[in-house]
DNA sequence: ATTCATTAGTTGTACATACAAAATAAAAAG
DNA sequence: CTTTTTATTTTGTATGTACAACTAATGAAT
């Protein structure tokens, strides 16, 4: 009696498991930017709001603060973002190295769809996305 | 210009960001076992399957082996499993402790189950379980 | 204006996870 | 039956992530 079919029907470990496979493809993809994803991103919501705050893009990361501040520390040793301190808060600027690094991120950011879309047929990548992102929205409100 | 939608769209962005939130709601349901879920499922496929290899594990499990070998120790530790060598291979065998304890793991993946199911809807909650893994499984082939 | 509460950020610590290299054992090839 | 190859596990090291406790700054209430 081996009845493992319990892990696939837990979201729980599905959604880790797609976490885990597709942070692999992610990172391959941006590895000619030489940042791994989330870090490219967060370069990218700096670039779009220079001056954005880090509690904002924790939010908009989907991170805990303290997560972020070593996200920033570390992108701060690289020369690719600036802090500035503000009152209670810290606004986070992009470097010039990280203006010119945004092309690559995109490029990264596009390949990595293209190559999703590619697997799964465009339709369904978006479809799952989607609704991905609508479970964890109603998750978070509990 | 603060165009951040990119992050919704992306499925990497958006699997991870369902992991860490229903990571946290499943250590919750699994707080009274004094396990996290992970440990709890490989307790689950040990009793299912006394004397797994851990090569079996870690594949059923969706984690490296290197993962799974640290796993073993802390269960190992806690007197939850034991280990036995078999020629290269090492089985994996529950301890008395760890069947008593199969209940409380049940009821507990139960929990976890009944909550998602009464946030998001049973069908909800399967059909996007069932996306979810396949999805995987489909990327994992590439 | 002083005290109190709230908010933003940082730091210490811990855990999950992975990769690459090393160790070990089995199996295959000569 | 020795040598080489392959498979399994372990270990060293690194990263992402979180929580709890702490610091510092703002804002509110007396």
């Amino acid at each position: 009696m081996a009845d493992d079919r319990f892990l696939e029907h837990c979201l729980f470990f599905t959604a880790n498991r797609l976490g885990r496979i597709i942070t692999k493809i992610a990172e391959e993809e941006f590895a000619e930017t030489g940042l791994t994803p989330m870090y490219g991103y967060l370069i990218r919501l700096a670039i779009g709001k220079p001056g954005i705050s880090q509690k904002e893009l924790a939010e908009k990361l989907s991170i805990a603060s303290s997560t972020l501040t070593r996200f920033v520390d570390k992108l701060e040793a690289k020369k690719l973002v600036k802090r500035r301190v503000s009152g209670k808060t810290v606004q986070v600027f992009p470097t010039e190295k990280a203006i010119a690094m945004e092309e690559a991120l995109l490029r990264a950011s596009h390949n990595l769809h293209a190559r999703l879309d590619a697997i799964l047929g465009k339709e369904t990548t978006a479809a799952i996305t989607e609704a991905v992102l609508k479970t964890s929205k109603r998750l978070e409100q509990n």
